[in-house]
RNA sequence: UGACCUAUGGUGUAACUGGCAACACGUCUGAUUUUGGUUCAGAAGAGUUCAGGUUCGACCCCUGAUAGGUCAACCA
């Protein structure tokens, strides 16, 4: 049944070209990887890419490699590896082998001995100014470095020696022979490798010379037999020096394609910015419920398919682009609605006394999940004080107001219609407490009142409630695209953010409240457990609040 | 005074490769509802950046503009 579904899709023009190698005999069986630089936390943008190599892979019978491109020591760090594993774990992809560009590191330096010797390659030493001062501008050529027609004995001596760590860092460096004329300002002799004295997460102190990421990422994808290498638009120039490098080696052909990065508004997607935030205390960490970060999303309770399925709808193109964060919301609360459970919490209580009850608890089963007739009830206790929401009560209703009012009747979920007879104010006029009467006929499940009432509450026993914190997440920026901003994005940061209700009041079924269960706290919104809950204090992140079509009109 | 990439409702993606622009989100109605949620029914909203050309016919092909983006890190 998916399938046809499937099949009736359009596909994107990565698909496209994967279908049409397939179709033609170019390729019997597809091979894409994913490549992070284990240098940061996932974010939304990854998703995206993650989704595309892995599915892609899935869709045509291929696989799909986690590649860490590891060629730059001083950033990398095993930490980032394995919040990058679990990540797409999480996600829900499995990766058919788990390789490291510095698993090729002596591979590279041959295939760099190589290009010296067929004259493609020489060492340099100019200073990291000079060559900026010779690479010309886009307009006008570059030129020769003076260095640049040395022997293929020199140059292989000098590498060699660089290799050894005879020189310092900065003092050399090994440089493709291409072109200092190109249009292509990444032909204008590449640097292939440089020197740093710098540990390695993974080979330590081995090397003291490490590739480019242009001298490395098409080598291993062409090692590993990459089929179809997808990155981002910026890499499109790159792949000029790309095809080059494959050529000139003579290696396997892997193919490098692009597309658009995916943006989401009022968010920003870098990493560097994502750890300005962390780093200047912005946000509480890479995790914060607020950041586009996949851990970010988790511990506000995004779920897997919920992203899965974003991604899939936000789709795969060449343009760049803003997705909508209400596409996101959607697929969130689209599956939130299907698999939470219902709870009733109250944030801002103000008390009712129901003046004619009589016993001093009934119990009451109310559904977990209407959405689903298997999830069964819980158990809620009725009593003669109860809170409701201070919002849900008003003395001077305007017309339209379905909910508490003197004179007015409302029902309270999976109870009883009550009706307003009397309201308690303090001496400065605030109403403190709200005086009802109960239909006792009109309990929910057998109800023979006959009444109809417009409103249904929320609500929660007074000597039963229990505290929890809740935490309500809203954007994080002002504007839709704070990069698009005169200025640091940073002074469109969202002030608002983060709103802590430090005493809420729930239902006493949250004893049993499980880290992994969704939760819809009635008429609120959608709640995850957050990491900080112990068993004496619970906190619920805001996933993601219902839709409204109420307070917005007001 | 360069090369390359892109251009379709508010947003994103399509249009079976030339046959009078569709889907989703969002928005707005109405119905249903013991969540102002869900569900259901419906509506508004683009004539495809612009100007030419080819054609019986152009979002699609050609020419030329325009706009936005990318490229001159010993980052990836």
């Amino acid at each position: 049944m998916e399938e046809i579904k499937e099949e009736g899709k359009s596909l994107n023009f990565v698909e496209e070209i994967i279908d049409n190698d397939l179709k033609s005999g170019k390729y019997t069986s597809i091979l894409t990887r994913f490549p992070p630089e284990p240098n940061g936390y996932l974010h939304m943008g990854h998703a995206s890419s993650i989704c595309l190599n892995f599915g892609i892979a899935q869709k045509f019978g291929g696989k799909t490699n986690l590649r860490f491109d590891d060629t730059n020591p001083v950033t990398e760090d095993t930490e980032y590896v394995e919040s990058i594993k679990e990540d797409i774990k999480w996600l829900g992809f499995t990766w058919a082998n788990e390789f490291y560009a510095s698993d090729y590191f002596d591979k590279l330096y041959e295939y760099a001995i190589q290009l010296i010797k067929q004259g493609d390659a020489y060492v340099d030493d100019l200073s990291s100014e000079e060559i900026a001062a010779q690479k010309g501008t886009p307009t006008e050529p570059g030129q020769h470095s003076p260095y640049r027609d040395r022997s293929t004995a020199e140059n292989l001596d000098l590498f060699a020696r660089m290799k050894a760590g005879e020189f310092n860092e900065g003092q050399k460096t090994l440089r493709a022979k291409i072109d200092m004329a190109s249009s292509n300002m990444l032909l204008r002799d590449p640097l292939l490798y440089r020197i740093k004295f710098a540990h390695h997460h993974r080979t330590g102190d081995k090397w003291c010379i490490y590739p480019m990421y242009d001298f490395a990422h098409g080598q291993s994808d062409s090692i590993e037999n990459i089929t179809h290498s997808i990155c981002t638009l910026e890499f499109i120039p790159h792949r000029a020096l790309y095809d080059w490098c494959i050529e000139k080696l003579g290696i396997y052909p892997s193919h490098q394609y692009e597309f658009a990065r995916l943006n989401v508004n009022y968010t920003v997607m870098s990493k560097r910015k994502l750890l300005q935030l962390v780093n200047e205390r912005h946000v509480s960490g890479w995790d914060d419920p607020r950041m586009p970060t996949i851990s970010g999303m988790r511990r506000r309770g995004y779920t897997p398919s919920a992203i899965r399925e974003f991604c899939d709808r936000a789709g795969i193109s060449k343009r760049e682009k803003i997705n909508d964060i209400s596409l996101l919301e959607f697929c969130v609360r689209e599956e939130l609605n299907k698999i939470s459970l219902r709870r009733m919490v109250v944030f801002d209580p103000i008390k009712v006394i129901i003046t004619n009850l009589e016993e001093e608890l009934i119990h009451l089963a109310i559904e977990n999940n209407p959405e689903d007739e298997h999830s069964g009830t819980r158990q809620v206790p009725f009593t003669k004080e109860i809170y409701i929401e201070r919002e849900d009560f008003m003395e001077h209703p305007p017309k339209k107001f379905f909910r508490l009012a003197p004179g007015q009747s409302v029902r309270l979920k999976g109870a009883f219609i009550i009706t307003c007879n009397d309201i308690v104010k303090d001496i400065e006029g605030n109403v403190i407490e709200i005086h009802c009467n109960y239909i006792p006929e009109s309990r929910s499940g057998n109800d023979t009142s006959g009444l109809k009432v417009q409103g249904t509450l929320h609500w929660v026993s007074v000597p039963f409630a229990t505290p929890v914190e809740i935490r309500e997440y809203e954007r994080l920026f002002k504007v839709e695209n704070p990069n698009s901003e005169e200025g640091d994005f940073k002074e469109y940061i969202n002030p608002e953010s983060l709103h802590i209700i430090p005493i809420a009041y729930a239902e006493p079924a949250f004893k049993e409240a499980k880290q992994e269960n969704h939760f819809q706290f009635l008429r609120k919104g959608y709640f995850f457990m957050d990491k900080d809950s112990n068993n004496e204090h619970l906190v619920f992140n805001r996933t993601v609040s219902l839709k409204d079509s109420f307070t917005k009109k007001a």
